[in-house]
DNA sequence: CATGACACCTGCTCGC
DNA sequence: TGCGAGCAGGTGTCAT
């Protein structure tokens, strides 16, 4: 469930309370999330090691090691992370790791779709080529996005692809298209110049105020203190069909028409 | 290579 | 009130 703003908060939340925490033990609740390894092995792994970064890659949360091995979380549609300082009963935490007197880091997921791997520095390399370009990054310019543009797929497919553009999913790329005035369902690759040059402006913008926001709530998305995020209140089409545009007051409308996904747009200021 | 269908799971909401 | 159908923010795999 959560893009790149609600797992960047996940990190910034969960950086101060483990950057440095030792892992004195590790409880694997539902061993199905657990990809490619055991749970024995992944506690084998773990238990005795420090926990040197925390960071994120697109939509996943990651722990380097400090022996250089990757805890990748990959929280999907309904998983979470927050540090406890004593454990708590819970039907739905999957995974919990001891961290001695820095309490308890719990990965709960209701609907389980999420995964967990533990990388290699090798494979982490391999994991990480697949993925696009992080939007947030200063290196990210329209030419960026202008070469993940290709194609003849709808550009809000392309922009949701995470091989061509890491982080964005379907919240943002229905908020993104509408502040750029731009039809989801338009040819990536038939987009002008400056169609892209708005449509970047116009993912960069909204990423950085949902993040500003501690990310967007709709339904399960906790921030890594447990809070609700406060960007629901601003989006500007997801989930408003019928509801006047912000820009023109046309009716907003809902489609499910590219991918099966549930794609808000102005008729009339995005066509 | 691009695209579409489907699988993975559970909970919630809506309509009858 | 009760029940079944349909839907949900993601990603990987497989067939075409």
């Amino acid at each position: 469930m959560p893009e790149l703003p609600e797992v960047e908060t996940i990190a910034r939340d969960l950086r101060p309370c483990l950057t440095g925490a030792r892992i004195a033990g590790v409880r694997v609740h539902r061993p199905d999330i657990l990809h490619q390894t055991t749970p024995a092995a992944f506690a084998r792994a773990l238990r005795g090691r420090r926990i040197a970064v925390v960071t994120r890659r697109a939509k996943h949360l990651v722990l380097v090691l400090d022996d250089g091995a990757r805890v990748v979380v990959q929280p999907r549609m309904t998983g979470s992370l927050c540090v406890t300082p004593t454990r708590i009963r819970d039907a739905y935490a999957v995974l919990e790791l001891d961290l001695g007197d820095r309490g308890h880091l719990v990965y709960r997921d209701v609907r389980r779709l999420g995964v967990i791997l533990l990388l290699t520095p090798r494979r982490w390399a391999t994991y990480t080529a697949r993925l696009g370009p992080e939007p947030l990054e200063r290196a990210f310019t329209p030419a960026t996005l202008a070469r993940a543009l290709s194609g003849r797929l709808a550009v809000k497919k392309a922009i949701m692809d995470q091989r061509r553009l890491a982080g964005v999913g379907n919240i943002y790329a229905n908020e993104a298209l509408w502040l750029a005035g731009i039809d989801p369902s338009r040819p990536a690759g038939g987009l002008g110049e400056d169609e892209v040059a708005a449509l970047h402006r116009s993912i960069v913008g909204v990423l950085r105020r949902a993040v500003r926001g501690r990310g967007t709530t709709i339904r399960d998305y906790r921030t890594g203190t447990g809070q609700p995020g406060t960007f629901q209140g601003r989006l500007a089409v997801y989930g408003r069909e019928g509801e006047p545009c912000l820009r023109c007051g046309h009716h907003l409308a809902l489609t499910h028409a590219i991918d099966q996904r549930a794609t808000y747009l102005c008729p009339w200021c995005q066509s």
